[in-house]
DNA sequence: ATAATGATTGCAATCGATTGCAAAGGGGTG
DNA sequence: CACCCCTTTGCAATCGATTGCAATCATTAT
């Protein structure tokens, strides 16, 4: 490979003149110009990327960190992140951690040292001590689908508001003993949902039925078993708010199971809007996150930081309402 | 950020004992150590990867360029070529081109220079050119699910044998008319499909009907149209077998909106085995490619070709049928 | 004719590591 | 006591760029 140097050898001038031809910042002979550019063409010469960054400080190459790029929600917005690193000249290097703290942990010790230039995090677990000491070490980072505080950048969807819709429309469409299935507490986003499906009720003024609530859902079952739990325990309802379209998709099979129709005899509403949505039968009614958004807006956030604007803010973009057939 | 010769500073040595003493190849005095050990705790200190990198002309980062992580084979493969990618200490670049090669070439560009040690390319077109010509600077390629020629790393499925076993499964089950849904044949694997599919036709005895092969599937209609044509048509037949997931679903769509069933009018296998298989009614009965095995492999194959063994040639992984049902 | 001005260009330091070579110091042997 | 060898350590070059400072040269004003 050709190297700087050699570039300025062939053209007769110094190597400062060459990278100074490179940049454009300052002037250049014309006719240097042209001897410069004519060497650098017959010497197919690229620059060293790792020499420039070490010399500037920067690698135009950021992180993102999630839990799982097989979780049907992060192919979109990680094809959201990667399309405006690279509209911004950043390349992304994508790092699946199992929510698995050391994982993460090792991840951030090879990347931090001068690698690359920032992170986005989307997992989802509460301790997350390691990532502000990175924030304290002056790395840009942000927060995505999780929230973690105020004063930190963090780009989630507004849960509450979603599931207050979803629970709005069931009631809205006669329902009123909804179940909700919904995921592990400790999980911010869970407990905002939750937070929504019941100001929904009270606003209507119905009560809350807590046998009709079941948290910890876990990621394998994914609410197969505590559907058909709900059901076999005799417990009447109408409808079922499940906090996750897979855990949808598997309440309607559990349903289903039973001998039950939906909607005839149970509706069930979604949260997500993933492909499945429209492959299960009855098609699922659900809340649409812009997963593809997500991820766009936490880059466009990550790069801002990055270039020097320190902004920190939380971003919480809007959810709606998808009408299909699992809804009576 | 500590450097090298800070440390050195505090522990009172030079800054080529300090790294010595980090690398551990040669003998340091233990006394010496201790110091090194205790400037390097007190400073948290961290080496700086980019200077290591361009010292030592290697990055242990690896570009993997797909076509679109949204469709649905790749956050497994993906997730197989991070994963061992990690256990090998490299860190992986995700690159999402939509099969547009301007937008492969600009990423080829970008991450040549001495930046990452190797690619593997997963993209379907046939033109190639440019990446023969990374290949012949000397850069570590590898190909993966399509495959270029006989002498290059590449890593595949039978898909001749996966087509075969799937139209002899229907043979096996008393089909006799077998439609096939195919993708675009300028993507070799859709060649290897078709001519599986052929093959096991003809072993069995059965005259091909060139009415009930439709390739040129696009991929946002992906066979729904397709297969209602065929119905249409009135041409008689009492099976698909689809080249892909998603088109299976598609079609079992199609025939159902035609108040036909899936299986007890036609039987429909697929190809692939994703989630949706589980998820359509009837559940697909499909053949299964490894694609989290065909990310390991190929990052494998990679890495192996990074540290300098050269043993190009083609790995074909198997495919096996996952009965369901969707045949009758 | 001389000084001042501005445009080009090169020198050399720098980013933060690694490593070949040589020097220094200690111990053992004749 | 002199010599040699081995262990440990430091010096300085190197990887391939960028950039502040200074030098050179031509041009213009006085």
């Amino acid at each position: 490979m050709a190297t700087l140097k050699d570039v300025a050898r062939l053209a007769g001038v110094s190597a400062s003149t060459v990278s100074r031809t490179l940049s454009g910042n300052i002037h250049v002979d014309e006719q240097t110009q042209q001897k410069v550019w004519a060497a650098i063409k017959e010497l197919k010469y690229k620059p060293n990327i790792l020499a420039k960054s070490l010399k500037e400080g920067r690698t135009n190459t950021v992180a993102l960190i999630i839990p799982n790029i097989r979780n049907p929600i992060f192919p979109a917005v990680t094809r959201g992140a990667e399309d405006t690193a690279r509209k911004n000249g950043f390349t992304l290097i994508l790092c699946n951690t199992d929510e698995d703290l050391s994982v993460e942990k090792d991840y951030i010790d090879k990347l931090t040292n001068r690698w690359v230039d920032g992170f986005i995090f989307a997992t989802a677990r509460d301790d997350s001590s390691h990532i502000m000491e990175l924030k304290a070490q002056g790395i840009p980072v942000v927060f995505m689908i999780r929230s973690i505080d105020n004063h930190s950048d963090t780009v989630t969807v507004d849960n509450r508001g979603g599931a207050y819709k979803a629970a709005d429309y069931l009631i809205s469409r006669g329902c009123t003993k909804i179940a909700f299935i919904n995921g592990p507490l400790d999980i911010d986003l869970y407990r905002q949902r939750l937070d929504g499906y019941k100001n929904a009720l009270k606003e209507h003024g119905i009560p809350i039925d807590d046998r009709l609530i079941v948290n910890d859902v876990n990621d394998q079952d994914n609410g197969y078993h505590a559907m058909l739990n709900l059901l076999d325990k005799g417990i009447k309802m109408d409808a079922v708010f499940a906090a996750s379209d897979p855990k949808a998709v598997n309440a309607i099979k559990a349903i289903k199971s039973r001998g039950l129709s939906v909607p005839g005899d149970i509706s069930v509403i979604g949260f997500d809007d993933l492909d499945i949505a429209t492959i299960i039968e009855p098609s699922l009614t659900t809340i649409a996150q812009p997963a593809y958004d997500i991820g766009t807006t936490a880059m466009d956030t990550l790069i801002r930081l990055i270039d020097g604007h320190k902004n920190a803010m939380p971003i919480v973009l809007d959810t709606h309402l998808v009408v299909r057939q699992s809804v009576r």
